[in-house]
DNA sequence: CTGATACTTAAGTCATAACTTAAGTGAGGC
DNA sequence: GCCTCACTTAAGTTATGACTTAAGTATCAG
């Protein structure tokens, strides 16, 4: 379950694979429209697909000699609720903090 | 903008930088107490404290002999906010194509 | 003042990642 | 059948990352 979450940050710690993970989230797209915004070889893109892919976040499907990619908004899911959980265990501890801060200003006991 | 999120992904793609955060979730701790769970040298814990502190995710202060760090809440927000844009753009596109089929199975002319 | 604690700095090693070019393979158009 | 297009496979190169050990530098306690 952690070692799902190392390919799927690592695949979108990359800007090619955003960039490519933004125009898919606009619509499906062949291999070859996908590479042609970047400067980088054909094999590259691919590289960068195969991580994706490894991790989740595209699935594609060839027909004939065409490769379609798409995105798979569950293993977005996974990587946007790891990071929500933990922001928001944090941000309510803060909350916490200070609705104890605010009841008594003058702390009586460290409550941890 | 985007270079910005290039290290935060990184820094999160890593096993130990993500048991570091899911530990400051909780509270803030030392350099000391954060490394203790693990069996990796302290100078290498503090490498990875470095890159969550460089992507802005951990930040830390030093008071006497001892450097107490947290979790800063804003920088896991805009992780988590491009990951929720990407997924819902998609999301909703697959909606609409929902909708679209759902009023017209006979699919008139397409749209794109 | 002395020693221990809590890091900090500095190399250096080894594996992985991001490319490249070159040479396939297989579907489609003429 | 032959050529082109859309990938695919296979090396090989170079730069990064995740560690290590060894040797500092400030606290702080006694």
């Amino acid at each position: 379950m952690t070692a799902d979450l190392d390919g799927l940050f690592q695949a979108l710690a990359d800007p090619t694979r955003r960039a490519i993970v933004e125009r898919l989230s606009r619509g499906p797209a062949s291999v070859s429209d996908l590479a042609r915004p970047f400067r980088i070889s054909l094999p590259a893109v691919v590289q960068h697909l195969a991580v994706l892919e490894t991790a989740g976040v595209v699935r594609s499907e060839k027909i004939g000699r065409v490769r379609t990619c798409h995105l798979d908004a569950a293993a977005l899911s996974r990587a946007e609720q790891w990071i929500h959980d933990r922001r928001t265990a944090w941000s309510h501890r803060l909350d916490r903090l200070g609705d104890y801060l605010a009841a008594d200003p003058n702390g009586p006991k460290d409550p941890a």
